[in-house]
Parts: structure tokens; C-alpha cells; sequence
DNA sequence: CGGTATCCCAACGGATACTG
DNA sequence: CAGTATCCGTTGGGATACCG
């Protein structure tokens, strides 16, 4: 059998792999969340505190999004104060290795990070 | 010697270097674009025949943002009619497993790719 | 062929005030 | 504490016409 090559088309970025995934991912601020997610849950009031200068409109839709993406986990403790906890589900731990080597290619031609330890 | 723990804050999201990286290949149509120049050089109406629906300007656009970012180098032939071919640099060529990182976590948890292989 | 120029719209991000 | 509501500026993307 001859297998004709097709070459695919984009008819719309939609149809692109990478885009779909950066549209989950990508943005100003959800990099960072889903960075400090991987080391552990943490509560809303936290990441203002670590990110001192995201709106709290913007962060409130962040995290809506990325749970209605399947990417986080809101869990909410009926307490006065109220307490709220985000955490990565399963999908969202999955991009670990996504996110390392997005940081890695980062680190080494962004920052310019010496090799020096080469 | 004690060593402390310093908490990373994001004061803007430029500390973040994820958010840095997706800068660079971010958006709507540039993903797509260095996937198919990670095949090859690629002309620029070609561009325009395989992703069909971008805009000529945005096309445009996202092409010289790729060549001040170092990614894509512009080659032009002094023909008439004029030639003009795009290829990746060094820096591009090191996007390659970036690229593949994200198009596989694309593929497998939002194109739903059965596992049935495994 | 390989682009620019112009105009337009929607989405994203941001500042501030307020609420359960 | 954990958000929502409102308003606003900037950017990204898009359609069409034109140029070297």
C-alpha cells in the first residue's frame, strides 16, 4: 500500500495541539498559579500574598477557569472566616513535566543562565 | 550553616519564567507556526495556504515578533517575483521538545486519545 | 509574491469599591 | 476571608484594500 502523505492543514489555530494547550495554560497569571500549585494547595488569600500585584478580579477568573478546565480542585470549608483551598486535580498534576520544560527552556534562553557549570 | 527557606514571590508575572517562555511562543497563531517550521523552511504565502483563515496582517505580525524573539531567521532571495523563506534559528530549533511537550499533553487530555494502545 | 495601511471588535488585564 | 461589581485602557486578532 502507498501511503499518500497529507499535509495537514490549519483552518483554524483551534486545529493546533500546542495552541489548545496554551489556551488552558497560558495567559499573564496562570503560569504562576499552576507553578505554586505544584508544590501543594494553597488558599486564595495566599496567592495575593505571593502575587502582590494580581487583581483580584483577575485572579478570581483565573481560577475559575482552570477549574472549569479540570485543571484544579476548589474546595471550601464552611467556617467563619471562610476558609477556600485550591489544589491541582490529576489532570493538573500531569503538567508537571510541561511546566519544567517550559521553565527549563526559560532558564536557558530567557534568563540567560551561565553554563558555567558545564 | 542554616539554610532558610525564601518563598519566590511573583511581584509581576515577567518573574514568571513559564509566563516568559509563552510570551515568546504564545498567541494564537504562533504555535502552529513553529510546528510547521520545525519541519522546514516554509515561504510566506505558504503559510497563508496551509492555516487558510489567519490574517495576512497577524501572519505578518507574528513573523517579525518571531524574528526579534531570535526564533525564526527571514531570508529574502532578490527575485522577481519576490522569494522570501523563514526557517528556525538555533535558539528555534531548541523549541523542539518544548513543542512536542505540549502537543502530547494536548493530545492526550484534551483531544481525548484513547489509551487502547496501552 | 510578499507584504502594509486602515479600521474594527472582542478579550484580557487592571483599579477600586463593595459584600456574604 | 474570599470573593463580586463596575468601569476602563490596552492588546490581539480580524477583514479589506492597496503597494513595491
Amino acid at each position: 500500500m502507498e501511503t499518500k502523505k497529507i499535509e495537514k492543514k490549519f483552518h483554524s489555530a483551534e486545529d493546533c495541539p500546542i495552541t489548545a494547550t496554551i489556551d488552558v495554560i497560558g495567559g499573564k497569571w496562570k503560569p504562576p498559579i499552576i507553578w505554586l500549585l505544584l508544590k501543594g494547595p494553597i488558599r486564595f488569600g495566599e496567592f495575593n500574598r505571593i502575587m502582590p500585584n494580581i487583581a483580584l478580579k483577575v485572579l478570581s477568573r483565573c481560577l475559575k477557569e482552570l477549574e472549569a478546565d479540570g485543571i484544579i480542585i476548589r474546595k471550601a470549608y464552611p467556617e467563619i472566616p471562610p476558609r477556600v483551598e485550591y489544589s491541582l486535580s490529576e489532570k493538573g498534576e500531569s503538567l508537571r513535566e510541561v511546566m519544567f520544560s517550559l521553565s527549563d527552556w526559560s532558564r536557558k534562553n530567557i534568563m540567560n543562565e551561565s553554563e558555567s557549570a558545564l
